[in-house]
DNA sequence: ATTTACAAACAGGCTTGACGGTTTGTTTTG
DNA sequence: CAAAACAAACCGTCAAGCCTGTTTGTAAAT
């Protein structure tokens, strides 16, 4: 039996238990939500001891914080991945769109939804990770004038669809929590990608006329 | 000086303190949140004993739930009201969109968010809420068949662009938690207004082919 | 040796649900 | 109609549990 203590660095030490706290207050918030997620069950759940997890965030809040920015890169590191992908042309709006929603649905908007309320009411916490959720659109509208460019179209053009898209999606996801329908979802998915192809497919053609707002009259009128 | 105490029937007076129960919990959780809202708290902010709370609620979380579903039925009503405006013929579909935005702004949404995670991780309290949202979807489904009749369309018809709209709302306004940037939800709405009327006129026109699947290849290709 | 990383125990604060007692309203009865 | 009995509404206190941040002590790295 050789024994299983190798000698590591102060750094490495610390860089683990560290990392070992971000991932467990992710996977606590996604699993047992932000309320339901006191310090002593990160701990545990990282597999250290309370005391560790004091002496590297000097408060719960500021653990939840890092958790959430560091979610946050991975997940921007993802889309860079994609974002190579489009550059490639290897993809389409409909692909984008998947991915996506794909994302946003494993934890990351679920994990969203946990601290969103917190944000709300805590200003400190709030100005912490507004910076943060910054980054990551910055990094949307990155790839999204990525695809614009596959299409010939301006690199912003079209902008209003990547923001619709997503907040189209969010809005789903929140809405699974008290509607548990996957027809529902999926179906509402493909009609947003064609809605997105067919606008896509417009701004390259001459478009039509917009119609004008129509007030209604009574029908008997 | 006439005396104050009218004398008023126990039920009277059992509803009313209900009834302030159920406001001030509402209140408290959209300007404090869930979490930041004790039982203490209601019964202060209601103007009523804790000894009350308690007797006319078993628990906290029956509390919480009988207050949201005061609120949405409230809003139900409100719903209803407007319903008849649509069936007079006095509104049009970028009207209804504005009015969906302003109730869901107007506190039900982020209410929604206060309690949306607790929902997902309390089964019991979960089972006890979607009836009631239910309810809420129902009463949307019917404004929106009346729209849709309106515009000489079948009631079904485009049942996709109101899941997509609600969708859309509920995301907009969970993004005004960590950007605060009217203007973006300002141009955001109006974008959707547009395509929604476009959507509309399409479907009492005959269509264009939809655009099939463009996957994009390299541009050296 | 000294600093850093980790561990364990502790203290203060807050919250919820329970309980015993009091006031107010309603019903029954003489 | 008045009084008494009853029921419902309401009030204030208490105990148990949990959570966070602090503090004190130990091991590991430099």
């Amino acid at each position: 039996m050789q024994q299983p203590r190798v000698r590591r660095s102060q750094a490495e030490r610390s860089a683990e238990t560290r990392q070992r706290l971000l991932d467990a207050a992710i996977t606590l918030m996604h699993e047992r939500g932000l309320a339901g997620t006191s310090t002593n069950d990160i701990a545990e759940a990282a597999g250290v001891s309370r005391g560790a997890l004091t002496h590297h965030f000097e408060s719960r809040e500021e653990l939840v914080a890092a958790a959430i920015e560091d979610m946050l890169d991975r997940v921007i590191g993802e889309l860079e991945t994609y974002a190579t992908r489009v550059a490639e042309g290897e993809t389409s709006s409909d692909d984008l769109i998947e991915f996506l929603y794909g994302v946003m649905s494993n934890r990351l908007f679920y994990v969203t939804l946990e601290y969103l309320p917190e944000a709300r009411h805590n200003a400190m916490f709030r100005s912490r990770l507004v910076p943060v959720v910054s980054r990551w659109h910055a990094a949307l509208d990155e790839i999204w004038s990525e695809l614009m460019g596959r299409y010939g179209l301006k690199p912003e053009a079209g902008r209003d669809l990547l923001n619709a898209t997503m907040c189209l999606i969010r809005g789903m996801i929140a809405q699974t929590i008290l509607r548990d329908d996957p027809p529902y979802y999926r179906r509402l998915l493909d009609f947003w990608k064609a809605s997105i192809r067919a606008q896509l497919a417009a701004a390259a053609a001459p478009p039509r006329a917009v119609p004008r707002i129509v007030t209604l009259t009574p029908k008997g009128t």
